[in-house]
DNA sequence: ACTTTTCGGCACGGTGCGTGCCGTTAGGCG
DNA sequence: CGCCTAACGGCACGCACCGTGCCGAAAAGT
């Protein structure tokens, strides 16, 4: 989405994502915007606008800086506590700033523009939703999983539903929220009947 | 939200309200503001102000006019066929105007408000949710799901899985989509085993 | 040293916000 | 019936932020 400036851009290119993310953390949602960003960087608005049409698309290259989200999925051989893991690691660093104000920055200009609902999408939401598949294919492989079953849509399911919980309530993702929510899906596709797993 | 006013108000109050989801029909989210509400009721801006302290209150005012949503789950005694036609009626009527541009609007400004996100989940998400759990636990009382297992959490993917789809991707919850969801419940929950409920 | 391009700073018109202050008008009351 | 009070429409204000244009300065490349 930033295009390299040619001469001394790259520093300053870097500099405004780091005061960015700096202003996300500590004046939250309300603060991100051209103006305030320029200010803060001691910069001309001319200086963003060169790199980035417009907020979103800086929010954009903000948020991918901090969103490495240590998305790895441990395979100890036991799909449910893998999973257990990930969410309960990744759901609060969704929430903490930085992420947290960006996010909600982009989820409300995406409202307005089905593109950058698209773009958000595509560069976040679909990487979670494909490592998790990846990680339940691999368990369906192992035999921890019902065979024959496209996971495609459990995998969004998973995810979705956290989403759901940070984005559109109030209420938080916990520890007892993330057991349910693995209760459903391995009562659904786990191999063993069903009570062990729909216990806890 | 709305107070009522003392004399003129009443009738006012209503085509405010009606103005408003003319606008959302019309023009969208972008024309969803009160300069141009008032403009379009050929109102002053105190008018809309003595009535709601914001955009969004007025925006919740409207949305309930036309949140009736028909959610009447019926009970034919095939608890996955009557999921199936209440979520195939209700997600569309949520992304067609007037209810989808309000609706967006609405996330959009709670973002930054936390209050409101909560007002917006206990008047219109939460009641979705609640006669969706209504539902599924009078299946399992019927002997349709199994026993002994708190549905409150399933009831929430359910709908919280439709909301993902259309507030944060731009997948449209089609009839694929219902049926792999409803494919996901019924393995998880359904009495007989898996196989007849997970094929369709 | 000279050119090119980015740079910071400033100002502009535009839009929407929320709040004042008019004079007007409708509804309720005596 | 006429008075009085409250809601009304219209207008203007200061504020904030947007996106753009123009300046002279400074840095990078030649």
């Amino acid at each position: 989405m930033a295009e390299e400036p040619r001469r001394r851009g790259a520093a300053r290119t870097d500099e405004l994502l780091r005061t960015t993310l700096e202003l996300a953390t500590e004046r939250g949602y309300t603060g991100l915007n051209i103006e305030t960003v320029a200010r803060r960087a001691g910069v001309g608005k001319h200086t963003i606008y060169r790199r980035w049409p417009s907020m979103a698309a800086l929010l954009l290259d903000a948020l991918s800086r901090v969103w490495t989200t240590d998305l790895d999925y441990h395979d100890t051989g036991d799909v449910r506590a893998d999973l257990r893991e990930q969410f309960l690691r990744s759901v609060p660093a969704l929430a903490e700033p930085p992420i947290g104000p960006v996010y909600r920055a982009l989820i409300a200009e995406a409202q307005a523009d089905e593109t950058l609902r698209a773009t958000l999408h595509d560069r976040f939401l679909r990487t979670v939703e494909e490592r998790t598949l990846a990680r339940i294919v691999q368990a369906q492989r192992a035999g921890e999983l019902v065979a024959d079953v496209d996971l495609t849509f459990p995998a969004e399911v998973l995810c979705g539903t956290l989403y759901y919980r940070y984005l559109l309530s109030t209420r938080v993702a916990d520890e007892k929220t993330v057991d349910a929510l693995l209760d459903m899906f391995m009562a659904a596709y786990g191999r063993q009947p069903s009570a062990s797993s729909r216990s806890r």
